[in-house]
DNA sequence: CGCCGTCATGGAAACGTTTACACTGCCCCG
DNA sequence: CGGGGCAGTGTAAACGTTTCCATGACGGCG
C-alpha cells in the first residue's frame, strides 16, 4: 500500500490536520513542528493522493483537452502550445482525442467529470446542438475553431474565411487567373470557410472565372490524388490552392512525379504553415496560422475563466492568418525567412 | 452544483447503492427499477465524478505520459502512437512534458500520485538512480529508452547502437570512407549510443579512418550550424550522418545554401525516419524507428502490467530499427516506397 | 405449515484528503 | 489574580463514489 497522509502523522506524532496543514505551508503550525512533518514525510516519500485532494478541494489543476485527431503536425503543434502555456501555469493536461463522432466525444467529455477544472474543446464537426448537449455548464470551457462562435460560449477561431481570401489574391496578384482549390473533409468548419473565402474572392476578383474544387479530406494521400487528377486534365489551371499544407504536400508529390515543375509549370501553396512547409522544394506558400500560439492562447483563455469564473463569461476571439510567401506560388519571394 | 449520485437517488426514489449498481451494470437490480434509474440519469444529465471514483476503486483509467519535451515531429509521434493504443483500450492519457531537470521531473511523478493507473516514462537523461529515488515502486511503468534497462524496470528500448552501425555500414558499402558524424545532446541516452555506433563501426569497417565528431543537439538549427562548419571546411567529409533526422535536414539547408548538391557532392543521412523525412529533397535516407509504433507498444506493455500485476515484472524489449535507403546517401534507392 | 435460500434493496463504512470547529495552554491586560 | 484573546493542535465532518452487510419479502420444498 501507498504511504497515506495518516502515516506521516503517525509517524511524526500530530494529527493529519497538522500534516495537511504544514504540507500546504499554513501559518498555523509551528516550525518545530512542521520541520519534523517534512522530514518525515520526505523520508517516507508520501506524495498526496491526488484524487482524494481534488474530491475536497473541487479543483484538479488539470485541463482536459479534446481533439478530433492526434495526426498530423497540426494537431501536434497545437498540443505544443497548449502544454507549454499549461505548464507554465502549473497545470497538467488530460488529452482525448480522435473522436471521429460525436458518441465518443460526449462519452469522452462525461469522462472528464470531476477530473478536469476546464474543457479545451477542439472539434471542427462539434456544432451548437452538440455542444448544448454535451458540454456541462458548470465547467469552464474554451474551443478551438469550433462552428459555434460567440453568443454562449467562449471561442477562439481562425479567420480562415480571410486567410484563404488573402491567398486567392495573392494568386491573382502573380498573375493567375485559373486557380484551382483542394477542399477540406465535408462538415468541417475550417475546411467550409476556406472553401466559402476561396470561391467569394475568386468570384469577386476574377469576373467570370469557373472555380474548380477538388475533393480532400486534409491529408496528404487526398492531395496526392488531387495531384493525380489534375495531371489527367488537358487543360490545367495554373494555380493550385490546398486548403492545408499537407494536402499541398502530396499533390507537390504527385505534380513532381507527372514531371510538372512548381511552379514553373503551375503554382501551388497551401494553408496552415506548419512546420513542414519550409522544408520542401519548392517551400510552400501559405497562410500561416501560429498554430502552437493558438493553442497556448486558447489555454490562456481558459486559466483566466477558471480562476475567475465570472469574467470574460463568453466572448469570441478571431485571430486573423497571415501569408507566407515563399516560392511555391510563383512569385518572387520576399526577403528574410 | 453538479448533480450527484444522490440527486439521481432522490429522484428516482431509490437508495444511492441502487444508483450505483443500476449505472454499472450489477445484474442484482430489477430491470425495472435499472430503467427508471438510467431515466432519471439520462434527463439529469448525470455523470459519475471521476475523483470519487477512483478513490475508491483504486482505477483512474488514466496512463500518466512522461516527456522530456514536445517539440519536434520524433515526441508527437510517439503521443501518437501511445494515444491511439490507449484509446483502443479506453484508456485516457495524463501528459506532462518538457522535464529539464530532474527536480522537475520528480515533482511530475510526484503529482501524478492517485491521478493514474500507470506510468510511461520517457526521459533521455534519466539514469538509474533517479528512478530508484522517484519512480513509487507500487505504480506500474515502462521506461521508453531510457538509460536503465533490464533488472528492475519494465522497458522498451530502441537499438540505437546497431542502428546506427547499420548506417555507417551501408554508407561504407556505397564507397564513402572519410564519414563525419552531427552529435546529439550530452547525457542523452539515445544520443550515446548512436555516437558509440558511429566509432566502433568506422573502426572496425574503415581501418585508420579518422572520426570527425560535430556537435549537436537534435535541434534543426544544430544541424544548420554543423552544416555551416563543413561547408568551410578545407577538406570535406564525403558523407555526413546525422544522429537525428532534424538536424540532418538542418544540414542539409547549410550545405544548399553553400551551393553543395547532396548527393552528388556530399552524402547526407539521419535517423529517425520521421515523416518530414521523406518529403525533403532529396528525400532522406535514414534509420526508421517505427516511432509511433513504438509508442504503441509501450503502452500495451504497461496496460498489461497494470491488469496482472504480478505477471512480466521487469522485461527489458530492444526494438531493432531498419536502414531505410533513399536518395540523399548517393546510393540508387531501391524499388517501393 | 414452517424453514431456508434467493434476491432486490437500503444503510453505512470506506477511500485520503482539507477544513470548520473545538479545545488547550499561555500571555497580556485590566 | 482572573478573564479574554490568540496560537497551536486535535476531532470530525465533508467531498461522491463503491461495496459489504443487514433486512425483508417471497417462493419452494420438506
Amino acid at each position: 500500500m501507498a504511504v497515506t497522509i495518516k502515516d506521516v502523522a503517525r509517524e511524526a506524532r500530530v494529527s493529519v490536520a497538522s500534516v495537511s496543514r504544514a504540507l500546504n505551508g499554513h501559518h498555523n503550525v509551528t516550525d518545530e513542528t512542521r520541520q519534523r512533518i517534512l522530514g518525515v514525510a520526505t523520508q517516507l516519500r508520501y506524495a498526496p493522493h491526488g484524487a482524494a485532494r481534488s474530491l475536497i478541494t473541487r479543483r484538479t489543476q488539470t485541463i482536459g483537452v479534446l481533439l478530433p485527431d492526434l495526426y498530423g503536425e497540426y494537431f501536434s503543434e497545437i498540443i505544443r502550445g497548449v502544454d507549454s502555456a499549461a505548464r507554465a501555469r502549473g497545470l497538467h493536461l488530460l488529452v482525448s482525442s480522435s473522436h471521429g463522432d460525436a458518441a465518443e466525444a460526449s462519452a469522452a467529455i462525461r469522462a472528464m467529470r470531476g477530473r478536469v477544472d476546464g474543457l479545451l474543446v477542439m472539434s471542427p464537426h462539434a456544432d451548437a446542438d452538440f455542444l448544448a448537449d454535451n458540454l456541462p455548464d458548470d465547467l469552464p470551457s474554451v474551443l478551438l475553431n469550433t462552428r459555434v462562435s460567440g453568443k454562449q460560449y467562449s471561442s477562439l477561431t481562425v479567420d480562415n474565411y480571410r486567410g484563404a481570401c488573402a491567398m486567392v489574391r495573392h494568386l491573382v496578384g502573380v498573375g493567375h487567373r485559373r486557380i484551382a482549390f483542394i477542399s477540406g473533409p465535408e462538415n468541417n468548419f475550417e475546411s467550409e470557410e476556406r472553401l466559402r473565402g476561396y470561391r467569394d474572392s475568386l468570384a469577386s476578383l476574377v469576373p467570370g472565372a469557373r472555380a474548380q474544387v477538388l475533393r480532400g479530406d486534409f491529408n496528404e494521400e487526398s492531395g496526392y490524388r488531387a495531384g493525380q487528377e489534375l495531371l489527367a486534365q488537358k487543360k490545367r489551371p495554373e494555380a493550385v490552392f490546398a486548403a492545408n499544407d499537407m494536402m499541398a504536400i502530396g499533390c507537390l508529390f504527385a505534380l513532381h512525379e507527372g514531371a510538372l515543375q512548381v511552379p514553373r509549370d503551375i503554382a501551388l501553396t497551401g494553408f496552415d504553415d506548419i512546420p513542414m512547409a519550409r522544408f520542401v522544394t519548392p517551400p510552400l506558400t501559405t497562410v500561416r496560422v501560429r498554430i502552437s500560439d493558438m493553442g497556448a492562447r486558447a489555454l490562456e483563455r481558459l486559466a483566466l475563466a477558471i480562476e475567475t469564473p465570472d469574467r470574460g463569461k463568453s466572448s469570441a476571439q478571431s485571430i486573423k492568418p497571415e501569408l507566407v510567401v515563399r516560392t511555391s506560388c510563383g512569385a518572387p519571394a520576399p526577403a528574410g525567412p
